[in-house]
DNA sequence: ATCAGTTCCGTAAACGTTTACGATCCTAGT
DNA sequence: ACTAGGATCGTAAACGTTTACGGAACTGAT
C-alpha cells in the first residue's frame, strides 16, 4: 500500500478526505486537518508528482530551458545561478518549482522545446538565448504554453519579456567614447545567431550616427563568447593596420581573454586602448578596473517569475500585468579601462 | 479529444495498438507501425509525461540537483554546463532526459531533495556539493533510489561517485613546492561543510608530514569560495606577520580575486609567491600564467552517467559495475604562478 | 476439414491523485 | 416532532498512458 491510500488506511479515513485536507479545502474539519497533516509529515507522504499533474492537468513546475556545453549563450560563470535564486524567490510561495531543462548541444533547442511541452512537463517556460528569429515563441503561443523570455525576437509574439537595455548601454558607451575623443571604435559581436547581438550593433551605428560617424565592417569583431572569443579578438587587433582606439564588448565572458591578449600584445586598457564591458563577478577583480555595466541579476530574476506568473490564468490576478515587457536598466560602474 | 486517443481516432484503431505501435512493441504490424509513426509525428504527438509515468513508475528523467544562489559550491556555470553534456551524451540513446533540480539558497537541501523523490520527479539523482556528513546519501539508499555522487562523504552507502583526486593534488602540490623550497605553505579552504576541503587538508597535512613539516593553523585560511573570497586571503595574507610563500587552492573560483588582491598588496605570483590552483576556462587567461590542476568536465559527466545506470535495473547490464567509485585525475599544468 | 500455431489487434484494468456528487449526521428554528 | 441547512465525509469517476489478456483471423500442416 503506497501513497495517499497508505496515509488514508494509517488514519483509518478516506483517501478523499485525506486529499482534501492535505490541499486546504475548506469542507473537512479542522481536527481531522491537523490529524492528516501530523500523519503526512510522520510518515514523510508527498502526493505523487504524476497522479496529481495527471489528474489536475498541471504539474507544478515552472522550466527554464537553457543549453549545455558553452559557448552558446556566452553567460558567465554564475549569471544563472543569480538569476534563478530570484526566480524561486517569486515562485516559492505559490508552491511552484523551479527545474532548468537542459538542452544537449547535440539536440535542435527548437526540437527540444516541443518535445518538452507536449510531454506536458512544465506549466510555465522561460526562456534564455533568444534567437534573432525564434520559433520557439510561435510555438509556445500557438499551444498557449504560459512563458516569458529572457531577451527579445523578431518573433515576438506579445509575451512578456525582459530584456538587458543593450540599447542604453550603446548609447552610454558611445557617447562615453566619442566624448573622450576617440573616432575608431570597435565593436565585439560574439554571438552569431542570438538576437542581442543585432540590437546592440543597431544602436551602436544610430548613436555614433548622430555624432556623424559611421561604422564601418572592420570594426565589427565577430568571435565566440568565451574566454578565448575575447582572447582572439586581441591578437586580431594587434595585426590590422588601424586598429579602434576602443573597444565595446555586450558580453560578459570576453573580457578575461581580452584582457591576456591585449597584454600579450603590450596594450594596457585604459591607456592604450580604451574598453567599456559588462561587470561580473570575475570582471570586478581585473586590472586595470574594468569600466563596464552592472544590473542586478537576482532582481531580473524576480522580474521574469513575476511576468510569467501574469500570464498564467492561475496567478494572473496577483501579479498587474502592467510593463509586461520591460528593458532591464544596466548602470555604468567606472573603472580604469574607459 | 486529446493524446492518444486522437490520433487512434484518427487512424481508426485502438489506443493500445498506437500505444505498442510507439513504443516498439513486437506484436504489431509493421505497416500499421509505420502509419502510426507518421501520423504522431504528423500531428505532434508526444506521449504525456504524467501518464506515463503514472502506468510505467518511471519519468524518464535524471535530476542533476543543485543549489541555487552562490558561494555555495563555488563552481560556475561553465562547470556544470560542460559535465552537463557529458552526463547527456550518455543519457540521451537510453531516451532519458536530464533536467537540473534547483534547490534555492533558503531551501534545506535535504528537504529539498525529500520533497523531490517523494513527488517520483526522477528515475535517478545525481548529487553534487557533497558534504562531510550528507543525510542525502542514507535517504537515497533507505528509498531505493539510483543515484551516484559528484564527491564523496562520510556517509558513503556503497553508491557509485566521481570525485576529483583531491588526495593526488595534494600530494603533487605540496612535493612541488617543499621540493622548491617552501617551507611555509597556505592552504586556502573556502568551504565550510563540503568533504572535499576536509580530504584536502587532511592529505595535505601528510604529505607535509613526510617531509618533516607541520601544517599549523595559521596557515590555514578560511574563506568562501568566490572571487571575493580569494581577494580576501590576498588581503589577510598582508596583514599577518609571517605570511606562507606558496598557497594552494582547491578551488577554482579564487583565483581571480586572489590575483588582483595580490597585487595591489605587491605580490607578483610566481616571484614573491608561489600559486597552485585549478585550471579553468578563466584561470587560461590569467597574467603571470597559472600552475594549476586540469581536468576533463565532459568526460566526468560520462562517468557520472554510466555510475548512474549502473545502479539502474534497467539498465545495469549495460555498464559493467567495475569501477563504480572513481577518484578523477587531475593532470598538473605548469604556469608562471607555482 | 480440422487443428495448432502465429500474427495482430481490441478491451479493460491499473497507476495515484483530485474533485464532483451525494450521503450522513448534527444543530437550530419552527 | 419535523425540517432546513450546514458541516463533514465517503464514493467513484476522471486524468492519459501502458500492458496483460484474450479473441479473431490467418497460415500451413495433417
Amino acid at each position: 500500500m503506497k501513497g495517499i491510500r497508505r496515509l488514508a488506511e494509517h488514519l483509518d479515513i478516506s483517501i478523499g478526505t485525506v486529499s482534501r485536507a492535505l490541499n486546504g479545502k475548506p469542507d473537512v474539519n479542522e481536527e481531522t486537518r491537523r490529524r492528516v497533516l501530523e500523519a503526512a509529515e510522520k510518515l514523510g507522504y508527498v502526493a505523487n508528482q504524476s497522479g496529481r499533474a495527471l489528474r489536475k492537468g498541471a504539474t507544478g513546475v515552472i522550466g527554464f530551458m537553457m543549453q549545455t556545453g558553452r559557448e552558446i549563450t556566452g553567460q558567465g560563470d554564475t549569471f544563472f545561478m543569480s538569476v534563478f535564486d530570484g526566480v524561486q524567490a517569486v515562485l516559492a510561495p505559490h508552491k511552484l518549482d523551479l527545474v532548468a531543462l537542459l538542452c544537449s548541444s547535440e539536440e535542435d533547442p527548437d526540437d527540444y522545446l516541443k518535445r518538452m511541452v507536449a510531454r506536458g512537463f512544465a506549466d510555465g517556460i522561460i526562456l534564455s538565448a533568444t534567437r534573432r528569429h525564434d520559433p520557439r515563441f510561435e510555438f509556445l503561443a500557438r499551444h498557449q504554453i504560459p512563458f516569458v523570455t529572457l531577451g527579445r525576437s523578431l518573433t515576438d509574439v506579445g509575451q512578456p519579456w525582459i530584456d538587458l537595455d543593450f540599447e542604453g548601454m550603446a548609447e552610454q558607451s558611445v557617447e562615453r567614447l566619442v566624448g573622450a575623443g576617440h573616432r575608431e571604435i570597435g565593436f565585439v559581436w560574439p554571438h552569431g545567431e542570438l538576437n542581442l547581438g543585432y540590437v546592440f550593433i543597431g544602436r551602436c551605428r544610430q548613436a555614433l550616427a548622430r555624432f556623424g560617424l559611421t561604422l564601418s565592417e572592420h570594426n565589427i569583431f565577430r568571435t565566440t563568447p568565451s574566454e578565448m572569443g575575447g582572447y582572439r579578438v586581441a591578437r586580431e587587433i594587434k595585426s590590422i593596420e588601424r586598429p579602434p582606439t576602443a573597444l565595446i564588448l555586450v558580453n560578459e565572458t570576453l573580457v578575461t581573454g581580452l584582457y591576456r591578449g591585449l597584454e600579450e600584445v603590450g596594450l594596457q586598457p585604459g591607456r592604450d586602448i580604451a574598453i567599456i564591458g559588462r561587470q561580473s563577478p570575475q570582471a570586478r577583480f581585473l586590472s586595470p578596473t574594468l569600466t563596464g555595466f552592472d544590473l542586478s541579476l537576482r532582481d531580473l530574476g524576480v522580474a521574469l517569475a513575476e511576468g510569467l506568473l501574469s500570464t498564467m490564468p492561475a496567478y494572473a490576478e496577483l501579479y498587474p500585468k502592467a510593463a509586461r515587457q520591460k528593458l532591464w536598466p544596466m548602470t555604468l560602474i567606472e573603472g580604469e579601462s574607459g
